[in-house]
DNA sequence: CGGATTTGACCGGCGC
DNA sequence: GCGCCGGTCAAATCCG
């Protein structure tokens, strides 16, 4: 069960790279979080989003975009709440070191660790579901209890092929509610590239992903 | 039967 | 040097 998310498109002018887009002609309000081809990317971008379960129109709409999706009213409101960076160690303990940056590729574990990390970034989404609808295909490869964490943290891998996108989540422990979904790295592909259904299949063939 | 998920083991970084 | 911890691997298992 996937969540989807509301249009939203920010950041653009700050060539952050964090595009969230919907696709419009699915009617459905797909989170379709930057990490694509060549866009510049800040990794200290965090989008904070509360989705709730009651009915309304509401939009996480933090740009031009305008308009909140049937989806959205469908699925349930969603509201921007909060932008909170992630690039400070005591918030976001992924930037606590080189740790496991690249990994090995098969057969190569662990052997070569890069220095500079994949560009990356986090939010906050309330909802009742783990996973996202952003528009890709994830393959779950591990999951981890962590310290000071009442939740399992899952990490997800892209199925692309020549795709290493990868993204965490995990439930905070403060508010079981929130789903933290932290991405690394950028995609080679577009969403709509990825012959995968991404969880629901409604938003197979042409896909509005806006470039900015 | 093939692909996705689960889960215990393994590895490297870091703090003490 | 040692132990803790986060991240990943890969065999086993599950599921469509």
């Amino acid at each position: 069960m996937l969540l989807q998310m509301p249009f939203v498109k920010e950041q653009a002018a700050n060539n952050h790279g964090l595009m969230l887009s919907s696709d419009h002609h699915h009617h459905s309000g797909l989170l379709y979080p930057l990490l694509l081809p060549g866009i510049p990317f800040c990794p200290s971008v965090a989008a904070a989003c509360e989705k709730t379960t009651t009915t309304g129109s509401g939009a996480l709409d933090a740009g031009e975009a305008g308009t909140s999706s049937a989806a959205a009213k469908a699925t349930g409101e969603i509201a921007s709440t909060a932008a909170t960076a992630c690039n400070s160690p005591s918030s976001c303990n992924w930037w606590k070191g080189p740790a496991a940056a690249a990994a090995g590729e098969k057969g190569g574990r662990m052997k070569v660790r890069r220095k500079m990390r994949e560009p990356r970034f986090c939010f906050q989404t309330r909802s009742d579901v783990d996973v996202l609808d952003d528009g890709y295909k994830w393959r779950k490869y591990g999951q981890k209890v962590v310290k000071n964490s009442l939740h399992p943290r899952s990490y997800y891998r892209c199925t692309h092929s020549n795709c290493r996108v990868k993204k965490r989540v995990e439930r905070l422990s403060e508010d079981c509610r929130m789903v933290m979904t932290t991405y690394e790295g950028r995609h080679t592909h577009s969403p709509c590239s990825d012959d995968a259904d991404a969880g629901g299949g409604d938003h197979t063939g042409s896909c509005a992903f806006t470039s900015l």
